[in-house]
RNA sequence: GCUCAGAUGGUGGAACUGGUAGACACGCAGGACUUAAAAUCCUGUGACCUUAAAAGUCGUGCGGGUUCGAUUCCCGCUCUGAGUACCA
């Protein structure tokens, strides 16, 4: 029979299901391998050609794998919690629970026809009970726990609490907030519980607090800093403001240096490690006091260039700085209450887009400089910022160009501090280079003893340290929104307690809308009969997206344990996750909150590995590829019934209107096709060329109202799954972004035909010959053996692709329909296409379902070896020849062989060679 | 502005450690089969110049360098895409 792409897979994908061909052992012999895609979002719109591109790839891998001899464990499940099923229930009113169901069976049913090797029994969802329990279980560890600098871990709070009963603050290295109290253990055994737990909180890991954060008014909620993009919301692109409010948080900065740390040991994509680099912002320098004149407080700044100390000739403080009030003259009160009305005014987004503007007012306040006792005046300016260090700088003209201008445009003094610094009056110079001059203590030194002298210098006189400095920021964890997971917190007397372990899950109320009250508060406060112990309030903000995905990827490994998140021994089987899949979009906020978690349960002894995920693997995006048609105006501008070909379109005035892609095939339209789609054009004219309407291209997001949305279910109805598996890998390289074009796929679709084909005689009846198979067969099977597991391995699956059309073609043009020969080729192309090869295998005789662990055929080079290669000969690099030379030759024989040779002494034109080159099995160059 | 990635035929792309640039596929052209079309199969296909055939010249964004030899390494530039942006 002909190639039936269509009963084949229907009929495997069935197989397989009912089998659970690729459940993954829970313990075994063999080595582990995990393999995990990006937990999915189930969006109502279903999959597009794009969404599945990773998960191909991951398959491939998984699939080669298990013929490798490991146990995979190769998952899938939902991210379900989330804003658009929300929004939805708003509009109108269904529960999201309702909606996320039928998204997911949607998503399921595409994926499924994919035929995907993922173990179903795993599947888990972030939205159900029997998870976000866990989940809610992980928020619990975090408030129970502090972080102990000293031991470089977090630890439980009670060891905090010990340490407090016995001797106070004293000699505690906490990551905590800036507002501690010091007492000793008498003051503390003396405080009211309620004091206890207020102080307690300011260690916790996750902790609650007036903070400064992004409110999002069209969302109705708090965002976190990585769901804010240029001052919009990542999500539909609401503005977004600075508000203060009591919100949740997440200590994740008392991980700022293990998370650096630890990207040099994972194998990431470079841009991806570099992006959570400048995530944490590491930055190594020095705080300074500077001592106010006629007060007996100080002003703190944060410098990396304390060397450059004795050149301030200003110190510049946020708008926002708690202490301007006060430092504010009366002299100074109009133009300074002016300034801070006027940066109010702007927005963030201003604020960000003009930096070329100098601003600022002076307070009339002088600060001292601690080094040179100079005094110095005390300004503000909105290119401070209050969320950085201490929303304090000291400027410094001379070596910084941001300084430079706010000096000159006030006419502050520039004070030259290093001997090599050049063109004062034009710019700054923030070179390093030379010996300081007006510098005091350090005058005559270099760089680097300079900031030695004056750490040191500062440290003694208690007017500062070396400090290091991180830009990352706490995260804030609660959400204003219902579709998430409730906070298994109550209040008493305004403090949060934590609910009981055994009272988890605290599920998710029912209410009867999905909006905010009356009051503002949160849609869970709509909930009737919701309080602890029917008398305490409970949390009304919910968990953020990232809650349920900071941790899924130990549920799958034991995803129906009811009394741990995972067990022991699962975890200690599986480890962490060896290949990771999925787009680079996640790379400040997935990732970077998954590694936080993972480090926290390794520190709690929960987990095995400080980090999660060996590899990553970034794949491109899909864009979309629109068509066009052209519509002539006439001379009034006016739109006619005629529609121009592409070609001709320069002679015409006209407007371009997208067009379905699906109704155009390389580029040609299909006119009869068009009129069906757009009805107001049934009886337009169209100006051809050739015989033929061309459509013009563009490439641009894929989306429904650009027309070039392509559904796989539509590819896989046409061509079939393998078919579809092997184009996506066929397109370009995983990790390349690139416009989708479906064509071109009729060319792997007649490949997999022409496969077929090997094993069936003109009749199409299946028919293999089982003699020895031949050494150029053998030379074919071996050389693909080879490519496809280097390829694999290195993630190059579009050129195996190619690879594997150049075995068929080599096999096809020799006639082989060699049994042995054809059930290797079977087993390296069954990573790639298994439905087709799941066919063959059992028509070879082989038992069904045996194909997913069957042994990866060996290679074996000695089927490579030639007796002649095929030397190229050039003379001055320019390629004139090919010689054929028995492969044993050594060099010194070859180039006898060459000279010699009739053809080659022509090109010499009698002049002797000055030299030739000979590189065994490769070239032969001869130079004159 | 800064950081990163990239630029190869009409198109997607290949060339893995510096060794025959353009594999494989699409498209296009011609042919076979067919009453015809579709499907299928075969042949050709970087550009230029010329031809009966052969040969020749140029050619991996641009300019230079290293080398017997560069798509590959080095320096400078142009363009495209992504990320980031007063971070002290």
């Amino acid at each position: 029979m002909d190639y039936q792409f269509k009963e084949i897979e229907k009929k495997w994908q069935g197989f397989w299901a009912e089998n659970q061909t690729f459940k993954a052992e829970q313990t075994s012999e063999k080595p582990k391998f995990y393999v995990l895609d990006m937990f999915p979002y189930p969006s109502g719109a279903g999959l597009h050609v794009g969404h599945p591109l990773g998960y191909i790839a991951s398959d491939i891998f998984s699939r080669y794998k298990r013929l490798k001899g490991f146990n995979v464990l190769h998952p899938m499940g939902y991210d379900s919690f989330g804003l658009p099923a929300e929004q939805y229930a708003i509009q109108t009113g269904q529960h999201p629970a309702l909606t996320t169901e039928q998204n997911i069976s949607t998503y399921r049913r595409q994926l499924d026809q994919i035929g995907f090797s993922f173990d179903w029994s795993k599947e888990v969802r972030t939205s159900e009970p029997s998870y976000y329990k866990w989940t809610q279980w992980i928020f619990m560890q975090l408030f129970d726990a502090w972080y102990n600098q000293e031991t470089d871990r977090a630890e439980n709070i009670s060891t905090l609490v010990e340490k407090f009963e016995t001797s106070g603050t004293a000699g505690i290295k906490a990551a905590a907030d800036e507002d501690v109290l010091s007492f000793d253990a008498t003051e503390w055994a003396a405080m009211s519980a309620e004091a206890k737990q207020t102080e307690l909180l300011k260690y916790r890991l996750t902790y609650l607090r007036e903070s400064t954060v992004n409110w999002c008014a069209a969302l109705g909620t708090v965002l976190a800093n990585d769901e804010v993009i240029g001052g919009y919301s990542e999500r539909g692109g609401h503005p977004v403001e600075q508000k203060k409010m009591m919100q949740w948080s997440m200590r994740i900065s008392a991980y700022a240096e293990r998370l650096l740390q630890g990207l040099n040991t994972v194998d990431f994509p470079e841009p991806v490690k570099e992006m959570q680099r400048n995530w944490i912002g590491k930055s190594v320098g020095a705080s300074v006091k500077f001592p106010i004149e006629n007060h007996a407080g100080h002003i703190e700044v944060f410098t990396t260039r304390v060397d450059t100390i004795y050149g301030v000739s200003f110190l510049v403080l946020a708008p926002e700085h708690e202490l301007v009030a006060e430092l504010t003259t009366p002299e100074q009160k109009e133009a300074v209450e002016n300034y801070i009305a006027q940066t109010r005014k702007k927005s963030e987004l201003d604020r960000m887009a003009d930096t070329k503007t100098v601003s600022g007012a002076f307070t009339g306040s002088y600060v001292l400089n601690p080094v040179s006792g100079e005094r110095v005046q005390l300004w503000i300016a909105d290119y401070v910022l209050a969320g950085y260090g201490t929303g304090a700088v000291m400027g410094v003209p001379s070596g910084d160009q941001r300084d430079w201008l706010f000096a000159t445009h006030f006419g502050l003094p520039i004070v030259q501090i290093l001997d090599q610094q050049a063109d004062l009056d034009k710019q700054a110079d923030p070179t390093k280079e030379g010996q300081y001059i007006n510098s005091g203590i350090i005058n005559g030194m270099g760089y680097k003893e300079a900031i030695e002298t004056l750490n040191k210098w500062l440290e003694v006189g208690k007017f500062g340290k070396a400090k290091i400095n991180y830009r990352m920021r706490d995260a804030i964890f609660g959400r204003q929104r219902y579709w998430g997971e409730p906070i298994p917190v109550y209040f008493k007397e305004g403090i949060p307690y934590l609910i009981k372990e055994e009272e988890l899950p605290l599920l998710l109320p029912e209410v009867d809308k999905y909006l905010p009250t009356e009051t503002g508060e949160p849609p869970l406060g709509r909930a009737t009969n919701w309080s602890y112990e029917q008398q305490y309030e409970y949390e009304l903000s919910t968990m953020p997206g990232w809650a349920g995905s900071s941790w899924y990827w130990y549920r799958y490994m034991d995803s129906k344990n009811e009394s741990a998140f995972a067990s022991a021994e699962a975890i200690e089987y599986w480890q962490d996750v060896d290949l990771y899949i999925g787009g680079a979009e996640h790379a400040t906020g997935h990732l970077l909150y998954s590694r936080f978690w993972n480090k926290f349960l390794k520190d709690l002894g929960y987990v095995k590995q400080e980090e999660p995920f060996k590899k990553l693997i970034n794949q491109g995006m899909i864009q979309g590829r629109s068509n066009f048609v052209y519509r002539v105006m006439d001379e009034n501008g006016k739109s006619t019934n005629t529609l121009v070909s592409h070609g001709l379109k320069n002679d015409y005035k006209t407007t371009a209107l997208h067009v379905d892609v699906n109704i155009v095939d390389n580029e040609v339209l299909n006119i009869e096709k068009f009129k069906a789609f757009r009805p107001e054009f049934a009886n337009a004219e169209f100006i051809l060329e050739n015989g033929k309407y061309i459509c013009g291209v563009e490439v641009e997001k894929m989306s429904k109202s650009k027309f070039n949305v392509v559904n796989p279910d539509v590819l896989i109805e046409n061509y079939g799954a393998d078919t579809l598996r092997m184009y996506e890998m066929f397109l370009g390289p995983l990790e390349q972004s690139k416009p989708w074009n479906t064509n071109g796929i009729e060319g792997v679709f007649k490949f997999l035909r022409k496969f077929w084909r090997l094993f069936h005689n003109d009749a199409w009846a299946f028919q293999v010959s089982d003699v020895e198979p031949t050494k150029a067969e053998l030379k074919a099977l071996h050389k693909i053996i080879k490519k496809v597991q280097d390829d694999i391995e290195r993630f190059s699956f579009n050129t195996s692709v190619s690879s594997f059309m150049i075995a068929v073609n080599e096999l096809t043009d020799l006639k082989s329909n060699n049994k042995q020969v054809l059930q290797d080729m079977v087993i390296v192309l069954s990573a790639y296409a298994p439905h087709i090869c799941e066919e063959l295998w059992t028509l070879l005789g082989n038992e069904p379902g045996t194909l997913s662990y069957a042994a990866y055929p060996v290679f074996n080079p000695e089927y490579l070896v030639e007796d002649e290669i095929s030397y190229p000969v050039s003379v001055n690099g320019k390629t004139r020849m090919n010689l054929s030379i028995s492969s044993t030759m050594e060099a010194q024989e070859i180039e006898a062989l060459v000279l010699a040779n009739e053809q080659v002494q022509k090109y010499l034109d009698g002049k002797s060679p000055k030299k030739v080159i000979v590189v065994k099995g490769r070239i032969v160059n001869i130079v004159v």
